[in-house]
DNA sequence: GAAATGACAGAGT
DNA sequence: GACTCTGCCATTT
């Protein structure tokens, strides 16, 4: 059956909440998310959830992988990149420029 | 309840 | 700089 629409945890409440909060123009990793919502390596999970919460609304394409990579994206990595141009973040060649610079909270 | 899955991170080659 | 391997975690089946 499908996932509940709300976050079934509180660890993916908290890092839901943490995307909502990234303003436009800056990214963060899901290293970072893991660690705000207070389970540092959870980076993994972090991705996991992005994947499976389908909450609409939330700016994930702000969340990005270690090194400012844009991970993935549903398969649609290209669209990810577009978005965080948009919003006026560098993007080249699947990468952010000066992401350590555009990390937020910073 | 246990095994499999994945939008990762870090160190090593 | 790019590729490979291992470790970690929450969610789903």
């Amino acid at each position: 059956m499908p996932a509940p629409k709300r976050p079934a945890t509180a660890f993916t409440r908290r890092v839901l909440a943490l995307v909502r909060g990234v303003p436009p123009g800056r990214v963060v990793t899901y290293g970072d998310l893991a660690r705000l919502a207070g389970r540092p390596g959870a980076a993994r999970a972090v991705g996991n959830i992005m994947r499976e919460a389908g909450v609409p609304g939330l700016p994930y394409h702000r969340v990005i992988a270690a090194g400012g990579k844009l991970g993935g994206y549903g398969g649609q990595e290209g669209l990810k990149q577009a978005l965080l141009r948009q919003e006026g973040v560098p993007v080249s060649r699947g990468r952010v420029r000066q992401f350590e610079s555009r990390r937020w909270p910073q």
